[in-house]
DNA sequence: CCGTGATTTCAGAACTTTCTGAAATCTATG
DNA sequence: CATAGATTTCAGAAAGTTCTGAAATCACGG
């Protein structure tokens, strides 16, 4: 590996930072690199600046893209494939949060959906039902506000955290609106 | 292994999800079964119902507990630990937030910090600086709001919730109320 | 302060994931 | 449609993790 230093703690760190997050060494490295390098990449590319071999990046590359992490970019008069990350780092979350959900809480939802169906046989199962429906409330809850969320233009979304817990102070602003209009109209 | 069907099929999922989640499949199942358990277990009771190594219940007891997502429950009259869940999925979920922030993104971002304050050494350094504070600028934004919103009490956080992208429109409606005030005192 | 039972630690076995180089496949020309 | 370069696939090597049983440690009642 042979980079700029700035460059070459940031890729290493993503390296490590990899398995908490899900993804390899590898796939972590390439990501970063591709997301600090000023052009595209090709595979070669990342090959010489990873030192990694050129089989590791191609798996690579193929589940950045399964991720939607990474696209393709086709250089002219250039025949090998090249790759950015989307530029925009709020596409990014939105395709991270997206590709999570799908992953680490889908799966659950439907396999508590159905377990929800079932007729508990017994006093312990009933219990656990009842836990899970809670579970189930809960995620459903999540999963409804993120689809919400995540329709909402990047300006809005933005707007909406910066006024972070402020937004209480309004939902009581409104609830005093609310309760006035209604006083009037019962008086 | 020998539970009721429906606390199996939770195991068992919960097994499965666990390398997703970053947890291994014993730490996921005990998890599992602790969570719709109606009573705290002790470790000999996991490994019965599991079916794995008294060690191998130790050191999950001990994740899960490095986690906060098991507390230990003494049970009077009887020397073993038992273990449960917190009951309140509302707890579990900021407890959850919590910890991965911890240890998936606080880490980044004191990297990111660090990186940032380095002087760039060349046009391409100075490329990928920028780059890591936009990375960094979302982070920070993301999280500052998170220590905003875990502040709530429940009952708030899940108006908000219910709210879902609603709550722009409650920002409309703000926005012109403010017009309406500015406008009169500027008159 | 000994003995008993509960719990933890730890070295290595079992298993899983990651990585590599070689071979196979694809693809755009001439 | 042959060829040269680019890319992918894949079997097995290397690395990493999870799990176990045996031994060590702990902690409490007598």
């Amino acid at each position: 590996m042979n980079l700029p230093p700035l460059v070459q703690s940031f890729v290493l760190h993503f390296g490590e930072m990899g398995s908490r997050w899900g993804i390899n060494r590898t796939v972590g490295q390439i990501y970063a690199l591709l997301y600090v390098s000023p052009r595209p990449l090709c595979a070669d590319d990342i090959v010489d600046a990873l030192g990694v071999s050129r089989s590791n990046v191609s798996m690579g590359l193929r589940e950045l893209q399964a991720w939607n992490l990474v696209l393709p970019k086709h250089i002219p008069d250039d025949r090998r494939d090249h790759f950015t990350t989307p530029d925009d780092v709020w596409q990014i979350l939105r395709v991270l949060a997206e590709e999570r959900k799908k992953r680490e809480v889908d799966p659950t939802l439907s396999v508590l959906r159905e377990l929800l169906m079932q007729t508990p046989g017994s006093e312990e199962e009933r219990h656990a039902q009842a836990r899970m429906a809670e579970m189930h409330g809960l995620i459903d809850r999540l999963t409804t506000w993120y689809e919400d969320v995540k329709r909402l233009e990047t300006e809005r979304l933005a707007a909406l955290l910066a006024l972070g817990a402020r937004v209480t102070r309004l939902l009581e602003a409104k609830d005093k609106v609310v309760g006035l209009v209604r006083g009037r109209k019962e008086s």
